[in-house]
DNA sequence: CAGGTGCTGTGTCGAATGACACAGCGTGTA
DNA sequence: TACACGCTGTGTCATTCGACACAGCACCTG
C-alpha cells in the first residue's frame, strides 16, 4: 500500500469536515484498497453496472447521471471532493445511474464489503454513511424542485449559488478569487433539464446583468444576493460540517 | 405501551419485506414510542421543521414536498407503507421538506435518538437505514430524470407504472383488481412538474387510448407494456425485497 | 497550414406546455 | 332546497422553451 494514509488526508483537515476518532480513521484506512487517478470525461461507474466498488472522491469534480434509451441525459447531481460514490449501486431496484468524471479525479477505492464493514465495525461510521446518503438525497430534492417548478433563469441562478457555496467551502479563501468551475454549458443544461441553446441564452442574460462571470474554468458571483433572490433560496449559510469516509 | 408489538406487525409478513432476527425486531420495538393515526391532508412534518421524530408509515399514503415562497409546490416522492419518514430532517444543510398525508395514515413514532440507536445497537439495522435512504434517493433520481427529460406523456406513463408496481407489491392479489390510488390530478401535476390542466389533458389522452383507468380512488393498468414502452422503463420486475424498520 | 473538433454565442421558427375561463358533477352542510 | 367547495374536463390563447442552422474561436493534430 503505497498511498497516503487517511490520517494525513488533506481533506480531513479542512474545517468543512468533522473530526473523527483515531480508531474510526484507522478502520476507514483498513478498508481502503487503492487510490486511482482517472482522466476527465472517463466513466467512474458505467450506467447499469450493478456491483461497482465504493469510492470517495479525493480531488476533482464528477457527476451522477441517468439516460433514456434515445440518449436524453439527466445529471442527477454534481460530486465534489469528500463525496461518497457508489452507495446506491447495490441498493434499490430502480435502474442504476452512471458516474462520470468532469475533471481529472483522484479516487479512494474501498473494498467491496466496505459499506457493510463500516456499519459493523463502527456505528459512528455507519451513521456517517447514512448521513452522507441522506445529504445527497437532499441535494437531489433541491434539484427536483428547481427542474419541476423553477423557470430557466431561476434554475440557473440556483445552480450557480449552490455549486459556488459547496466549492467555496473546500477552499482556503472561501471563493474570494472565484471558484473552479469545470462545467460546460451542456453539463448545466443536463443538470437542469434545459436545452443547450436555452441554457446559453439564459446564462448570457444573467451575465449581462452583472450577476456572475464564468471564464477559464472559474466562476465568480458578482451579486450573490440577487442570484439567491432570483432563485428563491433562503438559508444564508455555509454547508453544514460533514463526515468524511 | 398499548400498541401492537413489531413482531406481529402485519407488514412484516408480506413477501416484500426481508426477514429479520428476533433480536433486531426487539430492538426496533424498544425504540418505538407510540403509534398514531392522522387524517388525510394533515401535515406529518411541517416544511422547515428541523427536529422531527422518525416515523414508519404503517398504513395509508403520504408524500414529501418542497415549496417556493410564492406557493409553487414540488412533490419529491410518494410514501407507501413501510417507508421511513424523517431521516433527512436532521441531516443536510439544504432547507427541509414537508411531509403530508394523502389518506388517513397510521404511523409508528420512534424515539428521537432512534436513528443513532439503530446504528449503535445493531449494524444490520443501521445498514437497513442506509439501504432505505439510498433506495428513496433512487426514487427521486428517477423522478428527476422524468421531470428533466421526459415529455408530459412519458412522465405520466412512468408515474403510473412505478406507483402501480410499488402498491401492487403490498397487496395479496398483486394488483389484479387494480390498486388503491388516492392521488388527485393536482398531486400528479405537482409530482411531475406539470400544470394541473396539462396533466388532466394528458391523462385523458392516455385513458382514451385504453392504457389505464382511474375511478373511485383505484388505478387499473390496462396495458402495462405500452405504458412502460412510452416511459422508456426497463426492468420488468417486482420491487426488490427490502428491510422494514 | 489545413482541417477537424468542442464549446460558446445568436437568430428564426415551431412545438410543448402554461394560464385563464368556465362547465359539470358529487358531496357536505346550513 | 340552496349554496359552497373540491375535483375533473375542455376550449382558447399566450409564453416559455426546444429545434435547427450557422458563425466565431481556441485548440489540437497531421
Amino acid at each position: 500500500m503505497q498511498f497516503e494514509p487517511c490520517r494525513t488526508c488533506p481533506l480531513r483537515s479542512l474545517p468543512l469536515f468533522v473530526q473523527q476518532s483515531a480508531a474510526d480513521v484507522a478502520l476507514i484506512q483498513s478498508l481502503k484498497r487503492d487510490q486511482v487517478v482517472m482522466p476527465a470525461d472517463s466513466d467512474v461507474i458505467h450506467e447499469g453496472h450493478e456491483d461497482a466498488p465504493l469510492y470517495t472522491l479525493l480531488t476533482g469534480w464528477a457527476f451522477r447521471f441517468k439516460t433514456l434509451s434515445d440518449g436524453r441525459r439527466q445529471i442527477l447531481n454534481f460530486l465534489l471532493p469528500g463525496d461518497l460514490i457508489g452507495v446506491q449501486q447495490k441498493m434499490g431496484d430502480v435502474a442504476a445511474h452512471g458516474v462520470q468524471a468532469l475533471t481529472e479525479v483522484v479516487l479512494c477505492v474501498f473494498r467491496r464489503d466496505a459499506l457493510w464493514e463500516l456499519h459493523r465495525g463502527a456505528p459512528a461510521l455507519g451513521f456517517a454513511v447514512t448521513w452522507l446518503t441522506a445529504h445527497e438525497e437532499s441535494l437531489v430534492d433541491d434539484t427536483l424542485l428547481s427542474v419541476g417548478r423553477r423557470s430557466a433563469e431561476e434554475r440557473i441562478a440556483s445552480l450557480l449559488v449552490l455549486l459556488f457555496k459547496r466549492m467555496a467551502a473546500l477552499l482556503p479563501d472561501g471563493g474570494a478569487q472565484g471558484v473552479p468551475f469545470p462545467l460546460t454549458q451542456q453539463h448545466i443544461a443536463d443538470g437542469l433539464g434545459l436545452s443547450l441553446v436555452h441554457t446559453n441564452k439564459t446564462l448570457r442574460k444573467l451575465e449581462k446583468r452583472g450577476l456572475h462571470h464564468i471564464e477559464d474554468g472559474r466562476l465568480w458571483l458578482r451579486d450573490v444576493k440577487a442570484l439567491a433572490r432570483i432563485a428563491d433560496l433562503y438559508g444564508d449559510g455555509k454547508p453544514a460540517p460533514r463526515p468524511l469516509i
